[in-house]
DNA sequence: CCAATTCGATAGTGATCCGCTATAGTGACA
DNA sequence: TGTCACTATAGCGGATCACTATCGAATTGG
């Protein structure tokens, strides 16, 4: 079954005279009367009775016409989508976040790109660092936004955005009542909020360990939000990159903490060797300008 | 765009890898990959990212995967279709039905087809004569039933069923008391009730004429069974085939007329030349051998 | 009743395009 | 570094599609 034998078919059908039907596809008469014996003969029925003046579709003919114009208009269908995506009034970007990311850090490049493309459908996917490397390899996302990656990709492109110390957090009514620098081992009591999402989560496990620190209780969570829920009801420790709290500290304390230090980098992620799309190429220079030291102090 | 551009489309989309693909598909690597190049410059733009083990599909390919998906899921299901028809798991006959022949006169023999073709997709057309001549002409229908259709076409294959006289009927508590023959003049100043889509109206306007009578009053009605609920109600007088009401005469009174003699004969018509369906031959036996003495007595 | 017209089928030819084999080029991987 | 895996390219039949020319039959109009 052909696509052009589709096309005459349905022409046919419209003008019910083959000699229209031939010219309404600027094909020769003959040409489309072998091409619709061939369809027939492919689907084992005649399609049409040629009665001259009274031509008309069998009843045959008449189950395969809904089928068929459905075939034709989705490929008529595809062919406008593709024009109209060329032409530039649908482009589409996806976009790989960290879930140790907060979107509030991005929404000032987002707003300027979305008034440089104003039709731009924006996508976003939320993983871990594995998953955000997933998407990035098999061009699920143009772009990641991320802590380190782990992977060592060579074809990965990093631009490093900034960098941010990780912090100790506790709801302000919980937890060492000064607010003097206390020691990890003070603190070993408190349960843990374990974000097993943290592409730093293997280094902060590390860190208290060679602090000697082993925390009796722990929960684990699936998100930032949900933990700090937690932590403002005191139900225990977090530690967090100081990005994702800022401007949003209600009910919250960051602890001084002795021997404990870490700093991430966050990062903007590329694949080396993709063209990527205007808005992709936008957003980068965007990201890669932008200041960024109001939101991790 | 041609299908099996579609086909090989679907089939890197699925393996993304042209190789798998190509032996999916049976045939060589290279001519899908030419296949796929020219889908691409059609559409204007790549579908994939060729990088050996981590082929993908781009933006621009995922979103034409969707459409070029449907246009060959309906191809092969138009396919499927065609051959559940030839195999005769379906079938379907479509009857073309005067207004004025009863479906109930229909039943006995269409009762039987159903037993010889359980699984048959019975259609039916109501018209009038010219609609139901339509009907046949353009294969709307492969057969009808009806009275004389006045169109002589040499084409119409017609075999007359029965013969049965028209009627005229009153309500049982209205029209002339008597069970006496009456004249017509006597009728003329009751209401007619006028079927405009009846084969013998012509006919039976002339005969009135003829009969040197005018109605002075005339309603039309479009349906037999709206007139049966008038008559019955006493609302008017109507002329009717003996065979409508059969067997629903409650309420009503056929009146002897003197002077009022017509008959019609109700025929089955075929298209000659055009080949029959299994069940559209059958039906054409099983009516023609039928005793119909006792549905036009 | 015959000529003109219309409509679909057939024949024959040329060109396009598909599918094939062979092979090159290039990352990935051990 | 050598081998493998994967895609692209080149070149060659062969299938088939589109074309022109023409026929046969049926309808139409004078």
């Amino acid at each position: 079954m052909e696509m052009h034998q589709i096309r005459y078919f349905l022409a046919v059908s419209r003008t019910l005279n083959f000699t229209r039907a031939a010219e309404d596809c600027h094909v020769a008469q003959p040409s489309l009367t072998r091409a619709i014996k061939l369809l027939e003969a492919e689907l084992g029925g005649d399609l049409f009775r040629r009665e001259r003046n009274l031509t008309h579709l069998t009843e045959f003919g008449k189950r395969m016409l809904p089928l068929l114009g459905q075939c034709y208009e989705s490929a008529v269908a595809a062919k406008r989508l593709a024009t109209s995506i060329r032409s530039g009034s649908l482009v589409s970007l996806t976009l790989a976040l960290s879930h140790t990311v907060s979107m509030t850090l991005l929404i000032p490049a987002l707003t300027e790109l979305l008034r440089l493309f104003p039709q731009l459908e924006l996508r976003f996917l939320r993983g871990t660092a594995v998953e955000i490397a997933e998407h990035l390899k098999k061009g699920d996302a143009a772009l990641a936004v991320a802590g380190p990656l782990g992977e060592s990709w060579e074809r990965f492109d990093a631009w490093p955005l900034f960098s941010e110390a990780m912090e100790i957090v506790v709801g302000e009514a919980s937890g060492p009542a000064s607010d003097e620098p206390v020691s990890l081992r003070d603190l070993a009591r408190s349960r843990l909020l374990y974000r097993p999402y943290c592409e730093m989560a293997g280094l902060i496990d590390e860190h208290l360990l060679e602090g000697q620190v082993s925390w009796t209780d722990r929960y684990e969570v699936v998100s930032e939000q949900d933990l700090l829920h937690l932590v403002r009801s005191g139900l225990g420790v977090g530690v967090l990159p100081k990005s994702t709290a800022s401007g949003n500290t209600e009910g919250l304390r960051w602890l001084q903490v002795d021997g404990f230090e870490i700093h991430r980098t966050v990062s903007l992620y590329g694949v080396s060797g993709r063209e990527r799309s205007a808005p992709a190429a936008a957003l980068l220079k965007l990201l890669r300008a932008r200041d960024w030291s109001a939101d991790v102090s």
